[in-house]
DNA sequence: GTCTATACGGAGATAGAC
DNA sequence: GTCTATCTCCGTATAGAC
């Protein structure tokens, strides 16, 4: 199911000086189709990968540059600061994931469908794009100021989504929840959280993964059948 | 539900010299009782401080001792390395959570019991510790490979205790799961990310919290009312 | 055990040739 | 637009006095 055309086009520069491993170095590059010109998508790819290892204050600008294959210097040709390059991630892949999201939600079917379409696309989404979910979640802290509230912003446009779809069910009788805000926060720290232990290769795709954080999410608003409990 | 004891005993230090804000600044310095002689449980509460805050990296020994009260060069009297200070603390942490989590997996009552009981007081420890758990959980990649590998040991046993309650309940034929392991990691997942999202004067305290995710963790693994969704 | 002073290396960012 | 060379600052860790 995951389109993965593309693959590495320009990728015949001279020697062959891979220096970092990874099967799934690439996976997921067309993400940033929109970056332009070449070069500048490239650093911002290595800057991906970097990020998501080492993360952000560990990373250095000699080793981005070093994986797009250039000097240190032609980062800031691309890029003003370090932190203008953690910036174009996180709104991109915030960006991406809203709209994933929103697709879902607002698809064919009742509450229930729409829950579990969404969840499940979020879900599979940070497996899919483990890496830049990885920077996208758990960097946020070292952005600016100005960049952090701008994307705080489009974190609670997500929320909202699915607090919506939460208690449009509720409305409807079809769900049953003690706290649709907060339910809807532990659906996302469930989908998030995939980003964090996610491995390729580990013994569940994305697409199961997501599937079963749909079905996990509707069990959390579906009124359980055993009762005695509140 | 939940049951809780304690409370924070021991919150009458003499004196009053903090430089750094704060009002939750020594919530939880219980946990730090064990850590001798008083000059390194401070150095330890002020990097658990500095951690949590702006991340390992990002974090100066400077910063660690200034908030200490003491001079930089103070702090190698006590730890050889900043990385040591980060193994301490996310020793003591991981342990303190397991724990927690064990006494309450062999609590008294059945699986569905003893699950609520787990859940509810890893995803409570989560909330009140949140200024520890943000650096348990999320600055493990900055220990060394020895020193990583030691807490991933810890981790694991973290997620058997959970994994093991939620077979328990399956063959008690009290809960129904599409897959245990899975499932346990969910619960987990949900807790955790308490760490990253909390923070204190919000609108639920930590019990409140913890009594939520317990409610979620059982819906999880009893059977929806609702059926056709396999 | 704690301080002041400092060695040493490395990181972000710029200058100027090509 | 890219490179080589470099500036400048700052962070970890140590030396040696008290």
């Amino acid at each position: 199911m995951a389109a993965q055309a593309s693959g590495r086009t320009g990728e015949t520069r001279p020697g062959g000086e891979e220096p970092v491993a990874a099967e799934d170095r690439h996976a997921g590059c067309d993400s940033w189709r929109s970056v332009a010109p070449d070069a500048a998508r490239r650093l911002l790819i290595a800057a991906v990968e970097a990020f998501a290892e080492r993360g952000f204050h560990a990373t250095t600008t000699r080793d981005i540059a070093g994986r797009a294959g250039m000097s240190p210097a032609a980062l800031y040709i691309h890029y003003k600061t370090k932190e203008e390059l953690l910036h174009r991630i996180s709104q991109v892949g915030h960006e991406r994931s809203l709209s994933l999201l929103r697709d879902a939600a607002a698809g064919r079917g009742g509450p229930s469908d729409r829950l579990a379409a969404a969840v499940g696309a979020f879900g599979r989404w940070h497996a899919e794009q483990h890496t830049t979910a990885r920077v996208v979640q758990y960097e946020l802290s070292a952005l600016s100021p100005d960049h952090y509230a701008e994307i705080v912003a489009l974190r609670r446009r997500t929320e909202a989504v699915v607090r919506d779809l939460v208690e449009e069910g509720v409305r409807a009788g079809e769900f049953e929840v003690l706290d649709a805000r907060a339910t809807a926060l532990a659906m996302l720290s469930l989908c998030l959280d995939v980003a964090r232990w996610y491995r390729p290769g580990g013994r569940r795709t994305p697409e199961e993964i997501g599937d079963f954080y749909a079905d996990l999410a509707l069990r959390m608003v579906l009124a359980p059948r055993a009762t005695g409990r509140h």
